[in-house]
DNA sequence: TTTGCATACATACAGCCTGCCTGTTATGAA
DNA sequence: TTCATAACAGGCAGGCTGTATGTATGCAAA
């Protein structure tokens, strides 16, 4: 039965075109940003023309936002990676940990471009936190759930909390290189300052 | 002597125009984003020509950055004017209050979209904490310094936490109104947390 | 195997926008 | 009054986005 071979032709070579434009997409989006990013140069860089993004995706935007989505996705994976192996750690330093893994993680600067900078403005906060609540937010309201259950951090709305943490890992990671280390100081006081 | 009353007439000619530009681009920044705002929109609400814009503004861009000082001028002015009146509140109060009053003077949904969601990406971080500094984080700054003086919060990296504390702060600004007040207590917990 | 349809592109086009350039008018110093 | 300069006005070139139309390839059914 050939039907599966022949279907799976098909279905590669939408993926291929769908990954060249991504990667293609990702790394100008990561250099120049996405308003200084045309059309034009996507294409040519990703080796297929015009016609062919616009079959994938009904406009620019939907391409940033297969570009947003796929770098969200890797770092949740880089993460998980990284500080998902402990597990009889604590729910504090599992959150200190995490947060690590995070600011790791960003440290490349065209991720940061992408998901920091350019994201809540090209798909407005209500669209990225709706992405981030399947990712990375996940985990992190997770994490303080279960401290909150364990009574090692007080008791607040898990929501706003896990929102107000993920904005502060999300500044700290923006510093620069230099600063970090504070940077890390300050975030991890921050959080042991909610101990109970 | 009439010397000052005919300058003054070019500069009030220049200012008028100048403010008038910067009013209406405000509105329309504030209504639509940056991206989808057109130089020919805002000169039509502003009653001039693009050959004026372009005489006042060598881009799309300067516009921009004028309405952005702007907007962060009057915000500092509503805080100083709420928050600047108790000055013997012990600091950490003060932090609070000021907090208050930041947060209240940021419930205009097109303040929000203008200095918390457009200018760090069309502006980009370093330029807009280059205002900022100007403006509201050097007030945040004192008032931590302040609070590190007189051992009332941990000492801690001053740059760093000032700016991790006004994420806090902007991303509080962002909630829905109706989860503020959760957002507003997880607030407190945190720079509370910071007591010595 | 052939036929017919759907998918995956390619290309040309219309409309808009930005920044510049050139001309014109108002202003102020001499 | 004269002349220089600032403050505009209007037009133009280049580029970009999204769409519409045309073409080739895959593939399921007859």
């Amino acid at each position: 039965m050939q039907m599966t071979g022949q279907r799976q032709r098909q279905a590669d070579r939408t993926a291929a075109t769908r990954t060249k434009l991504i990667a293609a997409a990702r790394d100008l989006f990561a250099e120049k940003g996405y308003a200084a990013t045309s059309t034009p140069e996507v294409v040519a860089a990703a080796g297929v023309t015009r016609g062919a993004l616009y079959h994938h995706f009904a406009e620019k935007l939907g391409l940033f936002r297969a570009v947003v989505e796929e770098e969200h996705a890797l770092l949740a994976m880089t993460i998980n990676a990284a500080a998902g192996g402990d597990d009889e750690l604590g729910p504090i330093k599992a959150l200190l940990q995490g947060g690590d893994a995070f600011l790791t993680a960003m440290q490349d600067p065209g991720r940061r471009r992408i998901l920091l900078i350019d994201a809540p403005a090209v798909l407005g906060r209500a669209e990225l936190d709706a992405i981030d609540a399947r990712h990375g937010l996940r985990t992190l309201v997770e994490g303080l759930s279960a401290a909150i259950d364990a009574k090692a951090i007080r008791q607040l709305p898990l929501q706003p909390l896990a929102h107000l943490l993920g904005a502060l890992f999300d500044r700290a990671a923006l510093a620069d290189a230099h600063a970090l280390p504070d940077y890390r100081k300050a975030v991890r006081a921050l959080i042991r300052g909610l101990k109970v």
